[in-house]
DNA sequence: GCCTACATGTAGAAAGCCTACATGTAGGCT
DNA sequence: AGCCTACATGTAGGCTTTCTACATGTAGGC
């Protein structure tokens, strides 16, 4: 177990894979495997994915007109770098209110008396 | 969309149904039927979970353990009434963890720069 | 008689994530 | 040279779970 945190239930992702992809592409365009990195890092650990369903899933996003990758060679390794487009960047928009409302309905359910500030809910 | 927080889309809840069913049948016993307008109402009308989803979820979770139904008449009606066994009850505890876990997982690689208190974790 | 609310259920399709495998370069170690 | 690890991408097939649509039946209002 890491600490903070085990890992995430591989099937819960489910189609929350999109957003994760596009939000670690915001700021800068990366290749697969630094993808994966970067989403092991930031989730502090806990997001194992693997390259079968990232390179598939970057390649459905490119199709669908989120991204657009091009190749590199880098010490003479083949990269394929990933880039928001900027339809990808409304679909991350998108992505973000969608999992705020899942979050908050989820939460709502689970755990009931909690009050959660309005301010920041959308 | 609808006013006070639209609709959730629906293949987002995979692998989340069971935390949503084991959590509104936690402090009282419930029939489908009831379920569905529970998890409608404690998620401010967001979650709409069509029937065919939620009969066939409940017979799995029982199946599974989880849950214990029998069937009563109301008013000439038939009910299967649903109740969390102690079995149920962990696998709510772990159901609950595992969200909070995916929840933090995921919001982190969305919202890098906002700071969650761990303390209030919880 | 008809329609809505209540109440449960099945069949078939669709989606996308996972496991396992396949391929290839670069560099360190022995 | 041979081996192993890290880097880097990709495919095939399976699996689970949800959704859509349909089917069935009672009770009560109009």
């Amino acid at each position: 177990m890491v600490s903070g945190g085990g890992g995430v239930s591989p099937d819960a992702l489910r189609g929350h894979m999109d957003a994760l992809l596009l939000s670690v592409l915001e700021h800068e365009p990366l290749h697969g495997y630094a993808i994966i990195e970067a989403l092991q890092a930031r989730s502090g650990g806990a997001l194992s994915v693997p390259t079968g369903t990232v390179y598939p899933a970057l390649r459905r996003l490119e199709h669908a007109g989120y991204l657009a990758g091009e190749w590199a060679t880098v010490g003479g390794r083949r990269r394929r770098t990933y880039r928001l487009t900027s339809s990808g960047r409304a679909a991350l928009t998108g992505e973000r209110s969608a999992w705020r409302r899942f979050a908050g309905a989820i939460g709502r359910v689970l755990d009931p008396g909690v009050m959660r500030g309005p301010a920041g809910g959308a």
